[in-house]
DNA sequence: CTGTTAGCGCCTTCAT
DNA sequence: ATGAAGGCGCTAACAG
């Protein structure tokens, strides 16, 4: 900068107040710096300026994982919403449980950014109160935590809408395939979904028959491996409600190997949206994950702008989308 | 870190030393100096340290959009390789020509990180041109670059080993469903996987049919839409080989729907072993995408250190994994 | 409107 | 082994 602004023949501060667009310089002097700049091909280094400035332009997205399709896309809306912002993303996965602990010990984003978002994590009540001692402001995307603002679903509800379904369909004997939740894969609210089920269940004057509740821990093939015990029962249910797409189509796949006839015989359907639910005509109950992204940027941003505006609880909504492997059970 | 050395009666240097690690510094105050900063939970401003030092500390990862598990896969990889590193990742969504315009133009990475990692791009000649007056350590991962260090897989090699697969099983009438590339779905070379099915067919004696060969711009659907039209040639082909697998997937949507018996009526194979590839008893050939991300990590590292020390152009192998969406053609 | 003067928080010679 | 001083590149008061 210096350069710039000894060939242009004025001063660092006047150089420094074109490139940030601030207002006290001459149109004429403007022009003639940025054309100056440009031919340099001169940008300012983001670093020094916000050494100075005092604030980072970076914000975190802490996430578990970036595999899967919900993480993907939490984290797409949180990206674009960011760039046209201007500000830099920096992502952190916390994967297993000693990367989870060196992560809330170390605080690695400490001074390096302005405000975290915690994309669907499980947060200990320690690890809580390591983020609250951040100082900055943290969202969360796809879950709730206790003081913080967040963006997420109603998972209770989804798991309603979903076994509602099945029950308006006609089916009585409707089992869940239920992920147990662990730092692995925790993305909704341990016990959320399965509430819902009970719930909708309980509302229509069903029972609901523990033996037909599958409780696993989350694995590529729980969906498969829960269908498989689902199968065995003397009385097998009529429909299916797992925990997420994935799960559903793993009870698919224990359907389709065992020659059962979906939906005739079973019904299945999960909650999601994913895209590959779509190609398997997969019933399901949507949910906007990329938004869940967007929205949590804007209020990360909503926050660091000081006026926190609107509401900093938002849920948002979920929505059936009814395909192929629903329909009324054989008997009805 | 001035109020740590007022703290600890020595100077800021002193605890500049013992915070980096440097010698020249008594065991003694050494300890005392750790542990009043452990006590005020201090740490060092990466900026500030930075600015001084020179390098960033940072790493730029640019993709097309994180929502499909390739790209997911890719980045675990790198940021797992560059969190033992303490190293922090930007990352960038250049998703459309408008995005990826501005990108180029403004390259948004400059002086904000220390290297760059490419994710599956196809990148322009003007736009090589652009990375390459970067001046920093550019890598490939899941593609080429003229110039740059790379890490991918032999396409061609990986289309042939699943043609090879359904041709010794027996089958002659084999379609490829080939995805056009865009901007949007960028993630193999255009012609790769396309010369891979040829070379397989010619080196076994068979005749390519034009009219097996599906070309469609991306889209979710476009695998069951290519399968679709094949399905109302005259005469259909007893095998499909799709362009990744989510075109299989969607082939066999359209298969399923059509009540084409898979495989015995028609074989499916894919490329890239999704995660639902499994639950959909896909046979396909798989592709180690975390590696690739790991690989272009620690090549971007080595670049970084100043000494290429290994290969700078890597090709991982691909396998072959058989499931059941293939077997023998039915007259045969 | 523009230039000057201090820092921002840290690292790095160079002395001591 | 430690301290003092200068500088990294930029912004933010103040002056003019």
């Amino acid at each position: 900068m210096a350069d710039v602004a000894a060939l242009a023949g004025v001063s660092k501060a006047t150089v420094s107040r074109v490139l940030s667009g601030a207002p006290g310089v001459s149109e004429e002097t403007r022009r003639r710096i940025k054309a100056l700049v440009k031919d340099l091909s001169y940008v300012v280094s983001p670093d020094a300026s916000r050494l100075s400035r005092g604030s980072t332009g970076r914000i975190a997205v802490v996430m578990p994982h970036t595999t899967s399709w919900f993480y993907g896309a939490v984290l797409a809306g949180v990206l674009s919403v960011l760039r046209a912002e201007g500000l830099d993303a920096l992502v952190y996965q916390v994967a297993d449980g000693t990367e989870s602990r060196t992560f809330f010990a170390d605080l690695p984003v400490q001074r390096r950014v302005d405000a975290v978002i915690v994309v669907a994590f499980p947060v200990t009540e320690h690890e809580r109160r390591q983020l609250d001692l951040l100082g900055m402001p943290v969202v969360v995307a796809g879950g709730a935590l206790e003081h913080h603002a967040h963006v997420r679903i109603d998972d209770t509800t989804a798991a309603r809408q979903a076994v509602t379904h099945l029950i308006r369909s006609g089916h009585e004997r409707i089992a869940m395939i239920n992920a147990a939740v662990t730092r692995e894969w925790p993305y909704a609210p341990p016990a959320d979904r399965l509430d819902g089920y009970r719930t909708a269940l309980e509302d229509a004057g069903l029972t609901v028959d523990p033996r037909l509740v599958v409780d696993l821990p989350w694995s590529g093939t729980m969906g498969a491996d829960g269908m498989d015990r689902l199968l065995s029962l003397d009385r097998p249910p009529t429909a299916v409600f797992g925990f997420c797409d994935e799960v559903a189509l793993g009870a698919l796949r224990s359907l389709r190997r065992a020659g059962v006839s979906v939906p005739r015989t079973v019904s299945v359907i999960g909650i999601d949206d994913h895209p590959l639910a779509e190609l398997c005509d997969l019933t399901t109950v949507r949910q906007p994950a990329e938004q869940q992204g967007a929205r949590s940027a804007h209020l990360a941003l909503d926050l660091l702008g000081g006026a926190p505006t609107g509401e900093l609880h938002v849920t948002l909504p979920t929505h059936l989308v009814i395909r192929a492997t629903t329909g009324p059970p054989e008997d009805s």
